[in-house]
DNA sequence: ATAGGGTTAG
């Protein structure tokens, strides 16, 4: 039963006290070998109460004792009890000594970690990859790599899969790719974790090749697709652009938790089907999966991204009604977004002065979106002074505030915000896109030049630019004039980051074959226009991810039906 | 008995 992961409910335990207390009955002596199957049993329970009487009752206590206790003060905290157990013990196995660095890297102590690995006479290959992955978990990668580099002992999967977590985990995507490159080199044989976390970091960057290789390599290998592997799967392939995929893998898996529910529910809702998302959350529950948090914000933002009003009031209302889950922070974003992109501007601010909580960054933005759509400027300026006061180091904001002004020929105040930036040494987030060409990830930064094609890029670019004209577009320019720095005037639109992308995409890749796309900001309005048209001039499927969702460009048009 | 794994609003 424990091997199955299931866990005993009271009446088990009962049972098991009744057995041994008929075996006291039966004659035998509640000997050293049954008190310590049952402070094992007490131990993974995690019924320290017992455990620790069991324990002080004992006769006499060997090293495998003390480590079982140790671990079992260890995994629930209890540092200084696991300590003194370890100080007292007359003979430490290397068991001991890694169930207390383990013990100190779970509560974030690196540094008596540390000095226990130190003093460890004992390392073995667990000893170093539990200190790995404490400075990993901590954010520490270069201590961490440091350790990996200089290891006392040879490297199994487990060390490896530590590593290029740690590089997923902090967000060091290439890096983790980087280091998987190493341990193929290195012949040591990736596992089913191994490709959870190159998953996570292809889903990550966009980059579906990678993706589409492990899912090669993971039925090559046989590997078992669980729900965790699944999960990894469909999130890979709908952060990629590959719902279809992801569907595929989604209805394929025998068993499915609210993990995979959730994922295909995301996915689905950032390609804007909000009918299916609304289909999908209704079989989620027919299979006797109970939605959470997490499928909320999938079912509202799928609501948001398709303009369906109603069903996202009426499912809003619903959740703890008839669910049971108290609208969090992100919920009433999802609301505001929802109400906000649809035009009621009234009602998404009565929503944000009537939430239980303070708005944060991302709910102030959708509100100042909606503005946005209904052109109000008065609530444009409240709403981006008072997410000033919020984040005054996002650059973002700045730059959306002085565009604002820009817009209502209010130049003193752009000229305001320019020297606020300037004061508190606050830089705009620079736009960036991805696009993943023969197995590498190629970045567009903007106002970066470091790409070796980037001048063949923008001749291109600007071919395009000429036949694009001829095609009727005409240059949304408004970004262009209202931009803080003098310097990205001249380039800004027509350089944009995503159109780097796209049109290096065109130039590397076959024609007929789709072009996708990462960007880490909201697409820009002209770049959208001009990107239908690309699809059609070329005769190409592009799809881009944005910050918030996908749009699928072919033929002249895009998915989102250009409400976004 | 000790090490590594998945979903979240713009």
């Amino acid at each position: 039963m424990l091997r199955e992961n299931v866990i005993p409910d009271a009446s088990t335990i009962a049972m098991l006290l009744r057995a041994a207390a008929s075996i006291v009955k039966l004659g035998f002596e509640f000997n050293l070998f049954l008190q310590t199957g049952l402070l094992n049993f007490y131990a993974k329970v995690g019924n320290l109460e017992s455990a620790k009487r069991v324990f002080v009752e004992m006769p006499e206590r060997d090293s495998v004792v003390h480590n079982v206790m140790i671990a079992a003060f260890g995994k629930q905290g209890y540092v200084s009890d696991a300590r003194k157990l370890f100080d007292d013990m007359p003979e430490r196995s290397s068991f001991s000594w890694n169930s207390m660095i383990s013990c100190y890297c779970r509560l974030g102590d690196i540094e008596n970690a540390r000095s226990i690995f130190d003093c460890n006479p004992l390392k073995d290959v667990i000893s170093w990859n539990t200190m790995i992955d404490g400075y990993c978990k901590l954010g520490q990668l270069t201590v961490a790599r440091e350790l990996f580099d200089h290891m006392g002992c040879a490297k199994n999967t487990v060390t490896w899969n530590t590593m290029i977590t740690g590089y997923v985990q902090c967000r060091e995507f290439r890096k983790a790719i980087s280091t998987f490159h190493e341990m193929q080199a290195e012949h040591v044989w990736p596992d089913e974790v191994t490709m959870i976390s190159l998953l996570s970091a292809s889903a990550h960057l966009g980059a579906l090749d990678m993706g589409n290789w492990i899912h090669a390599y993971v039925r090559r290998r046989n590997f078992k697709i669980d729900v965790v592997l699944g999960n990894a799967l469909i999130d890979m392939f709908s952060k990629c652009g590959s719902i279809d995929a992801a569907l595929d893998v989604f209805y394929g898996l025998p068993k499915k938790n609210v993990f995979c529910w959730n994922s295909i529910i995301v996915g689905l809702a950032t390609y804007g089907y909000g009918r299916k998302v609304i289909d999908t959350f209704i079989d989620m529950q027919k299979a006797g999966v109970k939605p959470d948090g997490v499928t909320f914000v999938g079912l509202l933002s799928g609501c948001s991204h398709s303009g369906l009003i109603s069903e996202g009031r009426q499912y809003f209302s619903q959740m703890l009604s008839i669910y049971g889950i108290e609208p969090g922070l992100e919920h009433y974003g999802c609301m505001v977004d929802l109400l906000g992109k649809a035009g009621f501007l009234e009602e998404a601010l009565e929503l944000v002065k009537a939430m239980p909580m303070a708005p944060n960054t991302i709910v102030l933005g959708s509100l100042l979106h909606a503005c946005q759509v209904r052109k109000d400027a008065k609530l444009t300026e409240q709403v981006a002074e008072h997410l000033l006061d919020l984040d005054p180091h996002d650059g973002g904001n700045y730059v959306f505030l002085s565009n604002f002004y820009a817009s209502v020929n209010r130049w003193h105040d752009v000229e305001k915000c320019r020297k606020l930036m300037v004061e508190k040494g606050v830089q705009k987030t620079p736009g960036c896109s991805s696009i993943e060409v023969d197995n590498v990830v190629h970045e567009f930064v903007a106002g970066d030049s470091s790409h070796p094609q980037l001048s063949q890029i923008k001749l291109f670019l600007d071919d395009i630019g000429k036949k694009l004209i001829s095609l009727g577009h005409q240059a949304d320019m408004t970004p262009v004039l209202h931009d803080i720095d003098e310097e990205e005037k001249e380039s800004a639109v027509r350089y944009h980051s995503e159109r780097l992308a796209v049109a290096f995409g065109l130039m590397c890749t076959p024609p007929g074959k789709p072009i996708r796309v990462v960007k880490n900001l909201r697409a820009c309005s002209d770049c959208h226009a001009a990107i239908k048209l690309i699809s059609k001039l070329f005769e190409r499927d592009i799809i881009v991810r944005d910050r918030s969702r996908f749009h699928h460009f072919r033929d002249g048009s895009c998915s989102c039906q250009d409400y976004w």
